[in-house]
DNA sequence: AGCACGCCGACT
DNA sequence: GTCGGCGTGCTC
């Protein structure tokens, strides 16, 4: 029977073959992309025996299934397999099992689910985001024959009156191994051809099973070994809490709030060696910035199984890495976002350090956020979570002042060492600024030429790379942008190119104005490059470093300038937000913050919190030796809330303060929120359906009769235009997350945009542009 | 998402 | 009659 002409016979069940029902093995399948399912299969006797390892459909596992009426053979994943009663004539049968092991564990099932309702994301596209492509794709291993001599083949051989020495002697070289041999192997220590090998399996006298090896081996780095340092008695009291909390076997939230510089990796260290005692692994994740190298080294340091999951790992190392993870051959994980999805056998500890990153959020679907994954994993897994930050995010702060998460403090640093003086230089002021031209005031250039003159070092930030910011007229006022985004394009020096920072599109710099052609073109606003041309200008006696992502493209490179920084090989580091992660340097005297209002003025509730963490972060850098160290601080807002509790290291403060502003604004964390975003070429088309989805939207909660919910919007998005996309958005806040949810799935039940438009929702937004 | 189905008009 | 245009709806 042609398979499309199936339903045709066995349609609808008619009344009286209703008990057709039997009870059968039913996988049930998530595809990873296409339509949503999941999809019930019939699990063949042949694929249902747990004794065979190779070809067991278990949940967890990818199979291959025939689907849609042209039964198509594709790959998903077996999200269970139970004993149901099906009508078996209308079920398919599974093809084949994919995976020789499981790639997701029952726990780690629920999780990806969980995170499918809760991000608004088909489950397929969760789990192939959480196993990764390296994995998946089974990269560094390749299939490889192996060979078992067969039961009596000695025997065997005199009966079937074979002669040939040669194949005696393979098989007794192979008798004698204690493991199966592949064939070159065997053709090496027996000395001979591969024919006489050949005909012995021909013969049946060995017999061959392929299996998955990994190709070659990364070589084992040693460390040098370090002791555990003693603590102070912030940290020791903190130890005893996450001691507490870890022997409790119950799951807990801990929001561990130190200083800059008050030693919360050091605790981090003892918890993981505790819960290492236990046989037990530990998570650890770090905002990528290439991992920190220091905090990374510090763990080598101290553990001997330590794997690094870094973006510049190779598929097959990742995948090396993976499998190492599964088998619990590891006791630390360190890695950036999607480490909280390691397949930990057995795991007794999450740690997220320098909490409050905004990297910790994912960008593309599905969107979701470590320290929310985390936290979930934490309580399937009934261990701790520990939350660790001198500037903590204010959702993980509230949770902490709700009694939901237990708050520790370290509210001193190390060898109490003080915190460096921070000051403003008012950039309004203009006795401050009229100093030549550039963008380094007076105050911040005299403390400078001091910290240097000291023999120490100076970090400048500068959170915007290229050389030029914008390219303007002052005769008409047009200001060159990107081709395809509404984005001002950067002048780059290097390349002599107008770079668009969104979509890396370059244009030619113009000479004249192209709107009105006057040729006073003006170049203005300073960038690193420009930065760094002036730093240059002002100290010629000094040597001075750039950290953008324009100079730290090649792999290694961030860890290469900051260890010569730290060797002390040139004075001066400038560069964006990336030198103000996590970097402990005892020299550094002098942190000079040359515009600490970039972040202020985002069309964003969370500028002033990202400026608080901005200044208060680089702040932190300085004053780790003996010298001690000051921050000054160039801003138009000297009186800003956020500026003046950074510069007072008043965390408290600040977010007292914050929380106000975000509970009279009906913002997070005092509300959840939902933004969502249409996007097409056609303008005046993402309007209208940007329009229709919003209507959706309120008949949506109309018709659920949700109280204190609303949607802000439709209007056009921040960045207006990207990739030559037109944007609108609109945002859903109200107390109830889950009533959220579900407005925009009913809203978007049976909508269709029209062609080429495109939407999505972004749960918990972070980023509002 | 992908693909077969079906109902149209233009062609051999 | 037959080919192929795309609009529609289903996929265990």
């Amino acid at each position: 029977m042609p398979p499309n002409q199936r339903n045709l016979f066995d349609a609808e069940p008619a009344p009286w073959e209703i008990d057709e029902a039997e009870l059968r093995t039913v996988a049930s399948v998530v595809l990873p992309t296409g339509p949503k399912g999941p999809f019930n299969y019939l699990v063949p006797e042949s694929l249902a025996d747990p004794a065979e390892p190779e070809r067991f459909a278990e949940a967890g596992r990818r199979l291959r299934v025939p689907f849609g009426r042209g039964d198509r053979e594709v790959t998903g994943y077996c999200v269970a397999v139970e004993m149901k009663r099906v009508d078996a004539r209308r079920l398919k049968q599974i093809s084949a099992v994919v995976d020789s092991r499981v790639l997701l564990s029952a726990a780690m099932l629920r999780l990806t689910q969980w995170m499918a309702d809760y991000y608004l994301c088909p489950w397929g596209q969760v789990l192939e985001a959480v196993v990764p492509a390296g994995v998946r794709g089974m990269a560094g291993t390749r299939e490889v024959k192996f060979l078992t001599p067969a039961d009596g083949a000695l025997e065997k051989f005199k009966t079937l009156k074979l002669r040939s020495p040669q194949q005696l002697k393979a098989l007794e070289t192979l008798l004698a191994s204690d493991r199966p041999l592949t064939i070159p192997e065997l053709a090496e220590s027996a000395d001979c051809s591969l024919a006489p090998i050949k005909g012995l399996i021909k013969h049946g006298l060995i017999e061959t099973a392929v299996a998955r090896v990994a190709t070659g081996g990364g070589a084992e780095q040693k460390w040098q070994r370090e002791t555990p340092l003693e603590f102070n008695p912030d940290q020791a009291a903190a130890f005893e809490s996450i001691r507490t909390a870890l022997d409790s076997g119950e799951a807990k939230g801990i929001v561990l709030h130190g200083v800059t510089g008050s030693g919360k990796t050091e605790v981090y260290l003892q918890a993981i060696e505790h819960v290492a005692k236990f046989r037990r692994q530990a998570i650890v994740l770090v905002p990528e910035i290439s991992l920190t190298p220091q905090t990374v080294r510090r763990f080598r340091a101290r553990f001997d199984r330590v794997a690094v999951l870094h973006s510049h790992l190779t598929d097959a190392e990742r995948h090396q890495h993976w499998q190492s993870i599964a088998r619990g051959e590891v006791e630390v994980i360190v890695g950036a976002r999607s480490a909280v999805f390691a397949p930990t056998p057995h795991l007794g500890l999450i740690v997220i350090d320098e909490e409050h990153e905004t990297t910790f959020k994912q960008d593309q679907a599905p969107r979701y956020h470590a320290r929310d994954v985390a936290w979930q994993r934490a309580q399937a897994e009934s261990i701790p979570l520990i939350l660790g930050s001198a500037t903590p995010s204010l959702e993980a702060w509230v949770r902490a002042q709700q009694g939901e998460f237990e708050k520790i403090s370290l509210p001193k640093r190390v060898m109490n060492l003080p915190l460096p003086d921070v000051m403003t230089v008012d950039m309004r002021d203009p006795a401050q600024t009229r100093f030549g031209r550039g963008a380094i005031t007076r105050p911040l250039h005299q403390a400078m030429v001091e910290a240097l003159r000291g023999g120490g070092q100076v970090i400048l930030l500068l959170n915007r790379r290229g050389f030029s910011t914008h390219i303007q007229c002052p005769a008409c006022g047009f200001v060159l942008k990107c081709e395809y985004c509404d984005l001002a394009l950067t002048y780059h020096r290097q390349h002599n190119t107008a770079l668009c920072h969104y979509c890396d599109h370059e244009a030619l710099p113009p000479r004249a104005c192209p709107d009105c052609k006057s040729p006073a073109i003006r170049y203005g606003g300073v960038g690193t490059q420009k930065l760094e041309e002036e730093v240059k200008s002002r100290f010629p006696d000094f040597k001075c470093a750039r950290m953008d992502v324009d100079t730290m493209r090649q792999r290694g490179s961030h860890d290469n300038v900051l260890s010569a920084f730290q060797r002390g090989e040139f004075q001066i580091l400038l560069g964006t937000q990336m030198i103000a992660k996590g970097l402990d340097f005892p020299n550094v005297t002098l942190v000079g913050v040359i515009n600490a209002d970039t972040a202020l003025h985002l069309p964003d509730f969370r500028a002033a919190e990202r400026t608080f963490q901005l200044v208060a972060q680089v702040a932190g850098r300085t004053g780790r030796g003996k010298r001690g160290g000051r921050v000054l601080v160039q801003t138009l807002n000297p009186e800003h809330p956020a500026i003046m509790a950074a510069v007072r290291h008043d965390y408290p403060r600040f977010a007292e303060h914050e929380l106000a502003v975000r509970r009279a604004a009906h913002y997070p964390p005092f509300t959840a929120m939902i933004r969502v975003v249409v996007r097409g070429p056609v303008e005046a088309v993402v309007r209208e359906t940007a329009a229709t989805l919003g209507g959706r939207l309120k008949a949506a909660i109309a018709a659920a009769g949700i109280p204190r919910m609303r949607v802000v919007g439709p209007g056009t998005a921040p960045i207006a235009r990207l990739r030559g996309d037109f944007r609108f958005h609109l945002q859903l806040q109200g107390p109830d997350a889950a009533a959220l949810r579900q407005a925009v799935r009913t809203a978007a039940e049976g909508f269709t945009p029209p062609e080429g438009v495109r939407w999505m929702a972004d749960v918990d937004p972070w980023d509002m542009q």
